[in-house]
DNA sequence: CCTTGACCTTTTTGTAACCCATAGGTTTTA
DNA sequence: TAAAACCTATGGGTTACAAAAAGGTCAAGG
């Protein structure tokens, strides 16, 4: 099958698809004749697989490597299981970092219904923001 | 100031410091004979400025237009609120994205602790990721 | 047969917010 | 005075695609 056929029953765009493929996550034959790109079942499972595997927070760069490991006939199984426990509380930290933002959002909003806007003069930009608290890290 | 004082005292890289130059939200003068920019006590404030707007959640471009809107003498307050009302919703979007994206490793690592590695064989990648439900957006 | 529209190809550019490397000029200091 | 430290501009890398451009291919209808 071409490269929209496979899309569509991957449910992605072509697009994702030949970047898959440009990744090497897809390997497909070409037709000879045209140069098309030509797809197989097993690349429809291939694609399934990366959308699991997506879905479990894992990069297009860890999913060639897991390919890769089964291609080569290794279980990647271990593989998996060490990305998935080291990435878990990367993602707990997001969450954490994320709902701080929500707050402080949520505070500066708050806090500035009951304070004039104000325009810029010579110390002060927007009060609204410079009377944020500052200190601790951005990221 | 030279650009590396101007970054130590604002507590970001010299770096940052250029970026924010080349993005139009800092515009230092530059030394007549040797060309280095110069920054001023007024750039060390915007610097804080957009410190906490950055804490705030907005983005670089946004902090630009805030800064242009100041710089013209219009209060930049209400765009301020609107950014950060439109804001908030998609922050708290993506806290729930990624606390299931946890909870779908939490419950990997854990059933997959009852499950052998496997050998990819004709069907099978990994089991471990392919017995996962697949459906629904990776988004 | 030929046109048209749908589909395919590769390459390039853009996204966010920087970081890093390069090459070369300048200033400071020992 | 020479090295260390600092400055400049430019270009490339990061992530996972999206989109556009320029051009070749294919299927169907007139």
């Amino acid at each position: 099958m071409k490269v929209s056929e496979l899309a569509k029953r991957g449910g992605v765009t072509a697009e994702t698809v030949r970047h898959y493929t440009r990744e090497q996550l897809l390997a497909p034959k070409r037709h000879p004749d045209n140069g098309y790109q030509l797809y197989s079942a097993t690349d429809l499972e291939r694609l399934h697989f990366i959308q699991r595997a997506r879905k479990l927070g894992f990069s297009v760069a860890e999913i060639r490597d897991i390919l890769a490991h089964a291609d080569h006939g290794d279980s990647p199984c271990p593989l998996v299981r060490d990305l998935l426990a080291n990435r878990l509380p990367q993602i707990r930290a997001q969450i954490r970092e994320l709902e701080a933002l929500a707050q402080r959002m949520e505070q500066a909003l708050e806090s500035w219904q009951h304070m004039p806007d104000g325009t810029p003069d010579g110390h002060s930009l927007c009060r609204l923001i410079e009377s944020f608290p500052e200190k601790q890290e951005v990221k």
